[in-house]
DNA sequence: GCCAACGTTGGC
DNA sequence: GCCAACGTTGGC
């Protein structure tokens, strides 16, 4: 099957692009996903499917760079961890209705391609991450993609 | 820090 | 099942 691409967003506060190129190949799980539309696609998501970064609630947000895939999805053990910022009384361990995604770190774009570069530039018009601006997950096309990398240069 | 957008919750 | 109240996201 064709590989997709992703974007997922982060505040660089809390976990940053630089953070998961630190882990190296172990990689990181994904976690803290609790909206529907974005952990739906996160189940979608396969091995080897690219990741664009985003970087969220900070100065410049944008895409920073990318990631890869590295474990599809699985139940997220944060929703069963009461001390976890990230826990969720109505999952159990039977049924757990969160999902993570491992993802390991590819590269740094050369540039921050910005928020702002993208809202001008019309061929990035139908980006998901425009259309709903507080979607955390989101399918990126391949053209959008193109782009994006392009822009990065 | 403000506030618009929008998802979730819960009473009815 | 509707919808008001509430909470969160995230740009500015």
């Amino acid at each position: 099957m064709t590989t997709a691409i992703w974007l997922l967003k982060t505040e660089p506060d809390a976990f940053s692009l630089e953070e998961l190129a630190a882990r190296g190949d172990a990689g990181e799980p994904w976690n803290g996903i609790r909206n529907y539309q974005a952990r739906n696609f996160l189940r979608q998501m396969s091995v080897g499917d690219s990741v664009l970064v985003y970087h969220s609630a900070c100065k410049v947000p944008g895409v920073v760079g990318e990631a890869v895939v590295i474990r599809s999805a699985y139940p997220d053990p944060d929703a069963l961890e009461p001390n976890s910022p990230y826990f969720d009384a109505k999952s159990t361990p039977e049924a757990n209705r969160w999902s993570v995604v491992d993802v390991r770190y590819v590269r740094h774009f050369r540039r921050t391609v910005t928020l702002q570069e993208i809202k001008k530039d019309e061929r990035l018009a139908g980006m998901a991450l425009l259309k709903q601006s507080r979607l955390s997950v989101s399918p990126v096309t391949e053209k959008e993609y193109r782009v994006l990398s392009s822009l990065s240069d």
